[in-house]
DNA sequence: CTTGGCACTCCCGACGACCGAGTGCCAGAG
DNA sequence: CTCTGGCACTCGGTCGTCGGGAGTGCCAAG
């Protein structure tokens, strides 16, 4: 009974603190929430609440303030992500319907998430670990001169030049051709890797033209460069953070120029809870210590092909955001599906 | 006589501003700097600049502030562009000879510029008008969709994707593939997208899915987003802004995410002046008043393909950013001579 | 367990004084 | 005519003081 009213009191705290960026008294609270009890008996529970470490006082005698525990709990079990209005789901949609290409549609998301939610937002682009091999074309550029294009299930397009010692005629091309489309189409990078070196190692002697192309196309798909790729949008929304410029904005903005960083907050792409929250410390960065993270992964299918998510204050908007991310994730898994 | 020594006058301000960030008073400069005069002749020479509008004075008994006038002066008469030391300039060479493409070259030249300068870089994509298409490719997805793959001397590769109403079997892709190839190889964009048209307005009736892949072909070349793509670096150099917070880093920060904006800064690729410097209110945008704009246009050959350069306060050393921009505007231009 | 009362703490903004850097002006020297 | 030293003046920034007010903790009573 008084369990329930302290999380209450936490809840109003979280809220009110979000809402204000003041630390949060007593009165106020009892004012401000329907709480039908007296500031003295919020006192009380402010009291225990701080003893647990939920919330602290930033001087003797002001108001209180969450924690980094206290938002964690909040987020855990205070709140639930509350759907997006039917109106930002059609504005979402219209939104990312319109991308052309792969490059399009993670632009458009990095845009609407940082509108949606007032953050900074990041997105990763699909990696190529788990996708499959939609096609491999090769086009001769000139009699010794091959452009292998291979083209993966997100959409994504990885092409490289290979120069051959002697020329090689357009039959033997198409030879070429579908012997390696035959190994590689519609399995995942990893099983299309495997198939197309053991196609090197059972053939002997192994042409030299086979060896070249096979080559390429391993090259293409173990490039980590395409793993990395991240795009941010929405600093300008740094400028809002208003005080705590030196504690905040200073290490995010050094943050958000480093893709390794960012692919460390971003985390792994689990596949089990669909969306993470990472608050203040929790995360890897010491320096980064005011700021949270909120994430999911997606992707066509089941499986998280890659991550996206938004960068703030740990004083944010939790259910907000998390509503922001998950409808973004998922709109942009379905958009890739259909692709 | 005495001209000469107001505009030497004119200059340790300047310097000594950009330095300390600090109003200069008539002491410090003539401590600092070694003008052979006392500080009572140095305010006499800095009360006739003022009055011909090239400082100014906070408030009333402060120290003395170069105007965006005071600034232009100080940029076309009393300054030459420094060249960068040898070391440097094997900095300069050892990090971009590294670059393996054209996007790798862009990344590492905004890194570069930011780094250099301590300074927002800012490179634009060279432009499509002036490359050549290397080849097209058509791929078949699946029985009504297509690949358009478009390949341009510059190494970019531009996709589209298309669907057709009906089926079409390989034979009729290898024609088109032929036809477009035969229309378009070789060819600046501007002839190609006139051959392209040309091949549709004299074919009749045109076939559906002739009409459908040259749409996209046209589509895809005339695409303004490859003109106006644009990579932004050095972000976190703007936490050194220290004040003018607001009226500096906000608008800026806003600019970063439109590109637009940020094209129109670097202003037009002129053939003519290698080098713009953009002071103050001098630039397109009153909300950035208290930015300049350092630019350079570079490109293979001796026109301007495309510019890149730097955004900074107008409290900036000038000489040392316009030389960095003018040296990695000339290595940029080398290598992609040589590619 | 809740509530009203009460004394206490301490942040914050206003007020005022002081200090010092810098200026403008003037009269005298070169 | 130009430079220089002197001098009075201005004014922004800093520091200490000082209430006001919001908020707290504790206690005794309901």
């Amino acid at each position: 009974m008084q369990e329930e009213r302290r999380l209450d009191v936490l809840r109003a705290i979280v809220e009110d603190y979000v809402a204000t960026e003041e630390p949060v008294g007593s009165k106020a609270l009892v004012e401000r929430h329907g709480l039908g009890v007296s500031p003295a008996t919020v006192r009380n529970d402010m009291a225990a609440l701080e003893d647990e470490g939920y919330i602290t006082q930033p001087h003797t005698s002001a108001g209180r303030v969450p924690t980094d525990k206290g938002y964690r709990l909040f987020v855990d079990r205070l709140t639930t992500v509350k759907p997006m209005s039917s109106a930002e789901k059609r504005a979402i949609a219209s939104l990312l319907d319109g991308a052309v290409d792969l490059d399009d549609v993670v632009q458009r998301s990095v845009r609407l998430l940082s509108q949606l939610t007032r953050q900074v937002a990041i997105v990763q682009y699909p990696t190529l670990s788990r996708s499959t091999v939609r096609h491999i074309e090769l086009v001769a550029l000139a009699p010794s001169r091959l452009l292998v294009v291979l083209i993966l299930s997100t959409g994504r397009v990885e092409q490289r030049l290979v120069e051959l010692a002697a020329d090689v005629d357009d039959e033997s091309i198409a030879d070429l051709r579908a012997v390696v489309n035959r190994a590689a189409n519609g399995e995942i990078i990893a099983e299309a890797n495997a198939a197309l070196a053991a196609l090197v190692a059972s053939e002997t002697p192994v042409a030299p033209a086979t060896q070249a192309v096979v080559e390429a196309l391993l090259d293409a798909m173990s490039d980590h460069r395409s793993d990395e790729r991240i795009v941010v949008g929405g600093a300008a929304n740094l400028a809002r953070y208003g005080d705590s410029f030196d504690s905040a904005v200073r290490p995010l903005l050094e943050a958000l120029e480093e893709h390794v960083v960012l692919l460390r907050l971003l985390g792994e792409a689990t596949t089990g809870e669909p969306i993470t929250v990472r608050i203040g410390h929790e995360g890897p960065y010491q320096q980064l210590s005011s700021t949270s993270v909120v994430a999911a992964g997606y992707g066509p299918g089941e499986e998280a092909f890659a991550r996206l998510g938004i960068v703030g204050p740990t004083r944010m908007d939790y259910p907000g955001s998390m509503a922001a991310v998950r409808a973004v994730a998922r709109y942009v898994s379905r958009i890739l599906d259909e692709a």
